[in-house]
DNA sequence: GACTTAAAGCAAATATTTCTGCGTTAGAGT
DNA sequence: ACTCTAACGCAGAAATATTTGCTTTAAGTC
């Protein structure tokens, strides 16, 4: 067979619209919401089957086990092609950028997803946080600045995200701020 | 009935050595074997049990689930009253602590009980880092130094904890150095 | 050393989760 | 519109986890 009909597309084709979205979307709600009600070790998957009003096998196929669901629920929850603020200024652009993290995990559900991509993370490729280092890489390359990625890891990306964890009623209105004023006050 | 020959305690007695405590002991290895091998998500009460060679019973009348039983075992780790560097320099002697946090966390059980913790962890009163905060409040206390805790929170065991959930492998040997470097550079 | 009882063990009952085979629905490409 | 098939739903079976009532062990106290 002649190779030039072929879609671009090589494997099997996708169901990516219509009902598979339709599920996804519930089961990504069902799942904000007990996981926020009740802590990620309380969820089980027939739990959340029945709350998004789908069959727990379509679950379990998808995804295989609770670990895997949420982990992969909390990676994609900020939209990673969302705009980036752009004002020119790298210090404004990184203060915008931490204020919309802190702000994101603010709501409960997304700090309880948090705390399920930290329980299945470790193993190199679960990393539900691995969009905000790309976005942070971004930032700093587009204003050719000589600042370590690495930095705003461990002094902006890190704070939060152990306040997030750990602490987060501490997570208060001006913490971005604080944060990226001092990234810049070491150097 | 007189009080006077009450004992000092009030509550009703406890059974805290013998055999609890090889109970507690075994559970506790197990879950360290168990958690490492395969992430606490894979891990079930069952399971700690028979590795522990104790009945699953004792285990659910003792912490009733899973997720207690890890944050439980993941508080007290490293043991809360160990001798804490004291060299009359206050930055060796942070040094000397947060190397001490990082070798700890490089252990692959420590890490897996970390992740546990922090699943379980949000809700105030169940944080398995509490220890390690009150340690660096006594190392700044007694140097009577105006540096706020917060700043060691967020700048030297915020980017360990962070590493250690999601890039473990960034454990360096410099890493502690770095960071209090860091704390005291942008002062 | 005898007494009291907290904590552990055991076994059977119950509840819940996970898997499997098969029929149905509906997206994607023609 | 028609075809192909990925993904879903359903129902029953199998595997696991959790609870419960009772017995046994041994820590703490006198």
């Amino acid at each position: 067979m002649s190779a030039t009909s072929r879609p671009a597309t090589p494997g099997p084709a996708r169901r990516t619209g219509g009902r598979s979205a339709a599920v996804l979307a519930a089961v990504r709600s069902a799942v904000e919401d007990l996981v926020s009600e009740r802590g990620i070790a309380q969820v089980t998957i027939p739990m959340v089957a029945e709350r998004a009003g789908v069959n727990p096998t379509s679950i379990y196929r998808r995804w295989g086990d609770a670990a895997s669901m949420i982990n992969d629920l909390a990676t994609y929850r900020i939209a990673p092609d969302r705009p980036l603020p752009d004002t020119g200024d790298l210090r404004a652009d990184l203060t915008g950028w931490a204020q919309e993290l802190v702000e994101h995990f603010r709501q409960p559900a997304a700090a309880a997803l948090l705390r399920g991509g930290a329980a299945a993370a470790g193993d190199g490729d679960s990393d539900c946080l691995r969009n905000r280092r790309a976005e942070a890489t971004m930032l700093l390359d587009r204003a050719g600045s000589g600042l370590p990625v690495d930095e705003v890891i461990d002094h902006v990306i890190a704070p939060v995200v152990y306040r997030v964890l750990f602490r987060p009623w501490t997570l208060d209105d001006d913490l971005a701020a604080r944060l990226v004023d001092r990234l810049f006050a070491g150097r």
